[in-house]
Parts: C-alpha cells; sequence; structure tokens
DNA sequence: CTGCGTGCAAAATATTTGCAGACAG
DNA sequence: CTGTCTGCAAATATTTTGCACGCAG
C-alpha cells in the first residue's frame, strides 16, 4: 500500500506537473498529516525539529502548493489561522468558541442538508472545508454550574 | 417600535454598563448594520463617509464591544476577514470559494444537524456564527461548459 | 548545466496597544 | 470636574514578495 503523502506519490505528482521533489516539501507533507489539523505556524515549528533552517516562508508556499494540487486541504476554523490537514479522512469540524476545541462529526451528517442546498440554492456544498461553531459539551456542562 | 440598532437602545445598553454613549458608536452600529455583512474595512469606510476622522482603531474597538454586549455578531465566512452584522435576521451563509460570493438560506436548514449533534455529540450548534462553503450555483454552470 | 525552489530580508496587510487630549455625563 | 473614549503612532502578528544562491534532475 501506497499512501497518498508518501514519499513516492509526492513525488509523482510533482513531476507529473514539472515540478521537483524536496525534502523541504516532504517534510511540510509529513507534518501536516502528523498533526492533524494545525496552523501553519505550527507546522513550520513541526517541520524545524528536524531541520531548523527551513524557513517559513517555505511553509507557506508548500503549504499552498500542497493545497492546489490537492495533498492537503485547509479548513477556516473560525477565529483566525487556516489549519491544513490531509484529504484522508473527510470530517465536519464542531468549534467551540468558548474554550476552542475542535472535535470532528463524520461527513455524512450532512448529506440531508447538502441535498437540499443542491435542490434549493444550486449550491454543491464542500462539507469538510469549514467548521461548524457552537458550545461543546464541556463548555454547557459549566454554563449549568 | 424600538430596533434593537436605534440610538435608544444603544444609549441604555452602555449606561446599564457604566459605558457612554458616542457619536462614533452609533455610526458604527449603523454601518453594520446598512451593509448587512462587512469586514472592519468597509465598516470604517461607511463610517468615514460620515466622519472622516473616526479612526480604523475606534472601529475596532467598537465592534468587539458591541460584539461583547449582544448588538452585532461576527461571522467567520472563510477566506480571513471576519464579517459582521446585526443579530436581527438570522441565517447561514453559503460562500462559494470559487468566486468568493456570499448567500444566505433559512437557519432552520440546520435544525435537524443541530438536533443529532446535540444528542450525540453534546454539541450545541450555533449556525449563524460560520459560513458554509462550497461551489454556487453559476460557478458549476461555468465548469460544465 | 539549467532553472526551479529555498532562505533571507523587506514589504504588505491586519490587528492591538500605550498614551495624552477630548468630551459625555 | 472626572474618568471614559478617541485619535494617533507605534508595536505585533500574519502572510506575501523580490532577489541571489543552491541543488534537483
Amino acid at each position: 500500500m501506497d499512501t497518498a503523502s508518501s514519499p513516492k506519490a509526492l513525488r509523482k505528482t510533482l513531476h507529473d506537473r514539472g515540478m521537483r521533489m524536496t525534502p523541504q516539501r516532504q517534510l511540510v507533507l509529513d507534518a501536516v498529516r502528523d498533526l492533524g489539523h494545525a496552523t501553519p505556524e505550527q507546522i513550520c515549528q513541526r517541520v524545524q525539529a528536524t531541520a531548523p533552517t527551513v524557513n517559513i516562508t517555505t511553509v507557506y508556499r508548500t503549504l499552498d502548493l500542497l493545497d492546489r494540487l490537492g495533498m492537503v486541504r485547509h479548513t477556516h476554523l473560525g477565529h483566525g489561522a487556516p489549519t491544513y490537514s490531509v484529504d484522508e479522512h473527510e470530517h465536519v469540524h464542531l468549534v467551540c468558541h468558548k474554550c476552542g476545541r475542535v472535535d470532528e462529526a463524520p461527513c455524512d451528517l450532512l448529506t440531508p442538508v447538502a441535498g437540499t442546498l443542491r435542490r434549493e440554492f444550486g449550491f454543491e456544498l464542500d462539507a469538510s472545508h469549514l467548521a461548524l461553531s457552537g458550545t461543546c459539551r464541556d463548555c454547557l456542562k459549566e454554563n449549568d454550574q
């Protein structure tokens, strides 16, 4: 088996478009996979743990590249910084606007809504690109006290 | 009738908390109401059409204040800048990630989903705070051509 | 070799903070 | 009058861009 984020897959995708394979690109892809959802800043720190000279600029450029290649995707979790994750396990993000915690829910949660939107608005929903915001279990409990 | 964004309502809300009514605060609230969804930058321009000396700093501070007072709310539409709107007509935002267009859908679209989230995740959904992203009617059409 | 990709510095953008004066109450 | 609010300038944070060198192919 050969996952989408393996060195081979990355090399092939890049070469198919006349682009080059570099250690930096592999490190960024690895970091995105390992961290789950992470901001460019966090990804950069992770990469620098292995290769301290890699510049934040390169991280931004590489994330942008990998996003356009479809190898990672970015999600707007709310407050500000977008977070990046590998495209593998699709899910909806649930962001608590009180404590900032991010949970995940299965994507098909929104399937009925997606159908309604398509029918009534001609709008093709991309469920995993944005988060749903609200209040999480724990913060709700705190309010009750 | 006395809407939530009327000068009187604003004055009262402020006074109840020992805060002061100022022309700047009324102008910002008016701009938010008139513009629908707008970024701090756009709101500032609108305010400056009437009062050119009002500073962007004041707009940021006032938006933050009005948000905490519950007189406006902010929504993360995706790409970057949050947008502010009055709390009156609740709706879900549909953002096209291709052309950037923002449509609105009735909030109760998500009522069934909100129920599922509450039951299965203990998560209380706040539907109007975030946007759903996808591809709008027009951009879908373009893809077909 | 050739030129794409990188690191560095600096620019562009977005938002926040410190402080002295203005003015609401 | 008193203390909050504002405007200005500068600090911070975030992301982008220009350029010369290094390395992938």
